[in-house]
DNA sequence: ATAGGTTTTGTCAAGCTTTTGTACAT
DNA sequence: ATGTACAAAAGCTTGACAAAACCTAT
């Protein structure tokens, strides 16, 4: 914080060798600089205020005017904080969650690419996209975002989601089959669930949304899959379609997940019980090990998990 | 969107050497200009309208009119302003090896971000990658190229590939071990292997450029690897090793590739051989089958593979 | 308590060269010092009032204001008071090394993704990445460590490395060209480096391990950068360059570090002299100040240098 | 191409306040 | 040693100004 210290107008001006007055006027003319104010009324200058002046400059250089520089040093200077002390993953979070609330899709990009270069995407997943969603589901509840930005930022997350699954299909390992039940549309969830199990070596097969149960039946049987995962953000997800998530579970190894899976829709359904957390039943069905509160089911397991 | 900023007639005069009297009076005559205006009434021209002008004089140079000229601009320039009809791999390559030639980082990963948005790992190091590291070594012999910008491109594709490769240990495949011979250098097409083998569902273990043999014996006796592979980009890489390299092959499921893999060092070093090629290398040694040229040793394929 | 001696205002003042008068302003204005009394009611000053008024001095020597500079020599005292190795860093490091000696990429990554979600950058690199290639070394040479371990340990580190290089060639800074001599194959400690003088507002152009030197000259040719960094783990690095690194030294602002930089060598070489450590070396340039030990050379300064 | 008017941008000045090193009386 | 005083240096705001750059219209 008190890292590197404020300089005041004199020596702001001697390093960039910017005079002062020109300094007082860009930031009255621009607002290029933001300096506090010392207790009796001096300009203290942060140096993130010694940078914007340095992109000023440099644009100028090139030959913009003076309010052109201004207006792209401020500019490069919000996506850009190149010297930044932050955690990389703290800083990648806060920047996605503002490009996202922005609705500045090439931002948030941005900020996905940094994040992956710098951390692998396990950790992504965990520290940033799922807690990201997690925000933003409360943040709607509590009307602190519109429906334009949550369509927005699901929409984007799909997109690069999707993008790191391509391939998801292919290899050696046991296969899963992931839907949601008919009438779910979140799916974010069970892709990032689908990235997890991939990342621990299995083939992914991905119905998405709103998938009708005789469908997957169908797919289920002509693929035999390993396992085959619903998941679904309220019970009445699984409620609803008792009866057929009952059948289906008497003819493939079926899984339940996500936020409305719990001990009960699983019994009724007789399905075994994953977590609700994506990357927690993940680890969970790679070790083939049903949730504790599953455990009446656990008999289940052997029959219905072919080894890979 | 306010990436490179506007320019004032006067700059723009500057760059483009032709009067400001002229500017205004194409941009009266033909349109060819459609400069925005500041708050008091200045033009600011976009860097589209810059590139209109060179068209426009070019079109001039040749001795076409003036109107005729800037018909043609403005035609060409909706088409080049409409999608880049390009196919994206080819795009791709091409942004991607002029920002490497130009020592241009930044510029390198942005094009493989947009590749790797669009298309696949594999598509990538298939269609641009592996051709821009033959072309490359062409080039470098031809003397095109220096060795400055040889090692610039290196590291940062190796960074790049090595980002990709992150978790290619986890999983349930067959592990492979992967190392160059001592005193070779080029590792990066023992890294585009493995991801390439990672994609067939394999796990990678990487010990990389310049690698002792009997470190490698050891590490192999403790992993217990499915296959150890050794790459040179020379022959020498493996004739100046042929006893260590053959005791070693004694041990463990042996695979030589790269250029400088040929069926004669394979024979003489008793390992089996694969494709000089990363791609169909991973392919085979996916599919357990050695290559043709090395038949005469394909009795040792049984013994040698432990089953996944 | 008393144990190291306290001083009086009078001996203070002349260690310090600054006025008894000023020592009082500094106590009553800032709280910069806390000395003792006497019986009779003599201030006496403890070493670390010392301490204070030497980080004081240089921080008005940077050109902060005297309010400012005490603020942060008191920050910067409390700081150093308290216990700088945290927890996460100590464990992050200890995981680190046993995934790494294990083989284990996954589990190393999962270390460090967990240092980058609560350390910033440059903790990491201090803390944990320079102590264990620094260990990593030792144990070498102690033979506690393979080579196998050693070059699969360099690459994971490598592929971390370079992804959290990616963009360091962006901004407005001051460049630098970064290589190792002939020959050289260790370029972490100079990635290191680079992320370090990266942190410190400067561009990265990296040319990495066994640059050959007149490819070097040929690209500051063309590149024109602030300072050309070189690096070799031992003096024969250097040494055996001793003619092309002496004839580079004239055409660029050039610099040498690592374990083989000595004083000796710098100045045969008539480079200027870094750090062997990367974090101080980086530091030492930005701030263009040379070695202590290359003092002979300090006239070499200006010319070297352009202004960035 | 020129004339006559406007906008942009860097600089300056006047009058007053804050900061900071030094001096002095107690 | 303490507390107060003081003055130089550095800073603040407001307002104005002029050169450079640009505009339109002829």
């Amino acid at each position: 914080m008190a890292a590197s210290g404020h300089l005041r107008i004199g020596e702001l001006s001697r390093r960039t060798e910017v005079s002062r007055e020109l300094l007082r006027a860009w930031e009255r003319r621009y607002g290029l600089l933001r300096p506090t104010r010392s207790e009796g009324g001096f300009r203290l200058y942060s140096p993130e205020d010694e940078r914007r002046i340095k992109l000023m400059q440099a644009h100028l250089e090139r030959g913009l005017s003076a309010a052109e520089a201004a207006r792209l040093a401020l500019a490069e200077d919000a996506e850009a904080a190149s010297v930044d002390t932050a955690p990389p993953l703290q800083r990648g979070a806060r920047d996605l969650r503002a490009a996202l609330d922005a609705l500045d899709e090439s931002a948030a990009h941005a900020a996905i690419d940094r994040l992956l270069a710098e951390v692998s995407v396990a950790s992504v997943l965990r520290e940033v996209i799922l807690p990201y969603l997690r925000a933003l589901g409360e943040r709607w509840a509590g009307g602190e975002v519109t429906v334009g930005q949550e369509h927005f930022a699901s929409n984007v997350l799909r997109g690069r989601l999707l993008g790191l699954a391509r391939g998801w299909d292919q290899g050696v390992g046991p296969r899963a089959l992931l839907a949601c039940p008919p009438r779910e549309l979140h799916d974010l969830g069970l892709i990032v669930f689908g990235l997890a199990l991939r990342g621990r070596g299995w083939r992914i097969t991905f119905l998405g949304a709103d998938t009708p149960l005789d469908t997957l039946a169908a797919t289920a049987g002509s693929l035999q899959p390993d396992a085959v995962v619903l998941t679904a953000s309220t019970p009445e997800g699984f409620a609803s379609n008792r009866d057929a998530i009952r059948r289906l579970a008497r003819t493939v190894p079926l899984w339940i997940a996500g936020g409305g899976a719990t001990s009960e829709t699983a019994q009724e359904a007789g399905a075994q019980l994953l977590d609700a957390d994506p990357l927690g039943a993940a680890d969970r069905l790679a070790a083939r090990a049903p949730h504790p509160a599953d455990a009446r089911l656990s008999h289940r397991r052997g029959p219905l998990l072919r080894p890979p």
